[in-house]
DNA sequence: GTCTATAGTTGGATAGAC
DNA sequence: GTCTATCCAACTATAGAC
């Protein structure tokens, strides 16, 4: 209908293409579909887009853009609890409240990465989004060395590394399954252990001492 | 070709279909592709299959029962060693060694997983690759018990649960990022988080004894 | 049982009027 | 910029000859 600027045109295609992909998958997100759910038709998807593939590679930024304001505003910046027990129990309940609100943001999380590690057009997704949660972990794991007064025994890229794969894996089956409780009492049972992975941060200042730590793995990126 | 048993062909199929999917995602096993790579033309496959879903839900049977008769194999009946860590350590090793010789077939299932949730046809798929994996993961956890002489202090089906996520989430991220290094250091990390969770078996028959445990998730199922 | 041929859909992409 | 109309490719499924 109504003529547009293209950037504020494609904004809403992608938006529209999340809704889509949300609801009915990434395979029901065709270019039709899109512009059937954006109110528009077919020629203005091709027209705001090269492709097909650019479309989804914009749709798979936008999420991993979304991912990082979260963690970055301003109000998960300041509430961690003193103590580290209370601070990620507020942090596993906050975070499953999103995915279990959002089944299909996470469902379509799980599609989005097999389908780019599938199609070579679509390479760079998979990682970038996977980058985009392990940094946005690495932020979480570093507030809480500040606010709760602890080092880990262990990289903070290994770890952040090791939540988001435990996270996944836990939210994945309750995908299949559905089972709520099974899926905080997992989550509950691993943030105890990483509580015993923190070490009080006693002496020297914040950024120059966390060198020599032990064990535990290599890096790559 | 020649003649054959339906139940052969389909057999053949399947397997045809297997490898088409492990290479080229599951989007590529489409009933004329699977026709190809076994080497029988298209009506044949509507011969032997109801239709391509029920090629489909065979082809995800095939891979649950593989799973189930790899751990129910006699080679992997007995080996485990006496102590814990040792044992797990073997476990990681060979568990691993299986997924990274195999990245297309747990790349498919994936792929398997989330098209089953999205399709209400192959609504089933999904639960009984999960329940295939959580019940062979539980005759694992037995059997540490018994050569280790061990219990959990946790309840068994949570704890296969959190292996079954823990293990889903590195390989995962290794699919993404291929880190071979951070993937077994992450599941080496994991085994030690699991010996801390065992107790000495001390007391006690073998199966009237392990009931009134303490925390941890419900059931479903 | 196995094959070829074809009907019937769906979806990506483009052309051209407005 | 936006729309309609159309082309073309790929796929599922079936019909019917062998």
């Amino acid at each position: 209908m109504s003529r547009m600027p293209v950037a504020e045109r494609r904004a809403q295609l992608i938006d529209a293409a999340l809704r889509v992909a949300s609801r009915d998958g990434i395979d029901a997100a065709t270019v039709r579909a899109v512009a059937a759910e954006a109110g528009v038709s077919l020629g203005v998807v091709h027209y705001c887009f090269l492709d097909k593939d650019e479309l989804l590679r914009s749709m798979a930024a936008a999420i991993t853009a979304m991912n990082l304001s979260t963690v970055a505003s301003p109000s998960a910046a300041e509430p961690a609890a003193e103590d580290l027990p209370t601070a990620l129990e507020q942090a596993v309940a906050s975070l499953w409240a999103g995915i279990r609100e959002n089944r299909g943001a996470q469902l379509l999380s799980y599609e989005l990465t097999t389908t780019s590690l599938r199609h070579s057009e679509l390479n760079q997704v998979a990682i970038e989004q996977y980058r985009g949660q392990w940094d946005a972990v690495e932020v979480f794991l570093e507030r809480l060395e500040h606010g709760a007064g602890i080092r880990w025994a262990v990289p903070r890229d290994a770890l952040a590394r090791t939540v988001v794969a435990v996270v996944d894996g836990f939210a994945l089956a309750w995908l299949v399954d559905g089972d709520d409780d099974a899926a905080v009492a997992g989550m509950r049972g691993f943030a105890g252990f990483l509580t015993t992975l923190a070490v009080p941060a006693e002496a020297a200042h914040d950024e120059l001492s966390a060198l020599p730590l032990q064990e535990h793995a290599s890096r790559t990126a």
